[in-house]
DNA sequence: CTCCTCGGTTGGAATTGCCAATCTAGGCAG
DNA sequence: CTGCCTAGATTGGCAATTCCAACCGAGGAG
């Protein structure tokens, strides 16, 4: 099953949440993310059942998320990897955003296991919102608003 | 059905994803955002199945994102709104990620329907990576890396 | 040739979600 | 009091999704 049309829903939330909200397809980009490209790595690492693994690899690379390339590994025939766009790369940011929410409000005591850090350095890395000045502007501050194309409005919070 | 276990995956993201990776979970939320509490303003914005949103609003009651309270409108009886704690205020930086990753890359051609801005302003908000001296990180220079409880290492992207 | 592995596919059971109909507590009108 | 109305669910039956175990098939190894 590959999906061939995005639903055109007029929030951009409920547009990315019908790509990325499938079970198992936030996973697959988090080890990702981390280097793994392979089949097999998905597979084992998080356990995904491979039916669903495949639908989610050809649902995430029609859309734009993972490219499909041709390897060979020595003595092996060709196979092939799955590596990130950058469009796929750019879903760092719900990534961190889900795993400092995570790490906040429902902490495992044995530490964290994966941490966001500046590259060559051990410096950590956090979300913040800024303005167009690059002004950071607190949490509480941000509003979600309605925007051009809304056919309704409300109340933001 | 009431979720009473947060099941303890290692990773916070997987923790954080068994929570609000459920259908319509994220969009409950995003809609409590724009400042519904109601049981009916949930389905009727959402298009939500009510038995869906009666799991959910519980299931996230539970999880401490959203608070029950009772409110009683000129004659009627008492009834239950559901407002989110500050737990729940906290995914607003999940959400605004989800949005401009939706924003970005499949965009509505009609404009964009919620935007992020700042309070008592029309000034538009982003997220950014910073580090801790509130400095900008570049995307590109985040690593997603492995922490003290990690069992395994990886190559990070 | 047979065996083995990787990257899937397939069939069937279990779970989850959807939809329409129904239920219930309380308010109100007569 | 009786009957009717509404918000907030609950229920039953069906559809879609996910899970699991078994199988398949292309190619390399022996």
């Amino acid at each position: 099953m590959v999906a061939t049309t995005v639903k055109e829903h007029l929030c951009s939330i409920h547009r990315s949440l019908d790509l990325l909200g499938e079970k198992w397809s936030l996973l697959i980009v988090r080890n990702a993310l981390r280097g793994q490209t392979k089949f097999s790595e998905f597979r084992d690492a998080l356990g995904v059942p491979s039916d669903i693994l495949t639908s989610r690899l050809a649902t995430l690379t029609a859309a734009g998320v993972f490219e499909r390339r041709a390897y060979r590994e020595p003595g092996a025939r060709e196979r092939s990897s799955y590596h990130l766009t950058e469009r796929g790369r750019s879903l760092k940011t719900v990534l961190v955003a889900l795993q400092e929410w995570g790490d906040e409000n429902t902490p495992y005591p044995g530490g964290r296991v994966s941490l966001a850090q500046k590259a060559g350095s051990t410096d950590a890395v956090l979300l913040a919102f800024v303005d167009e000045t690059g002004a950071r502007v607190s949490p509480d501050q941000v509003r979600l608003v309605p925007g051009p194309a809304a056919t309704i409005t409300w109340d933001a919070v």
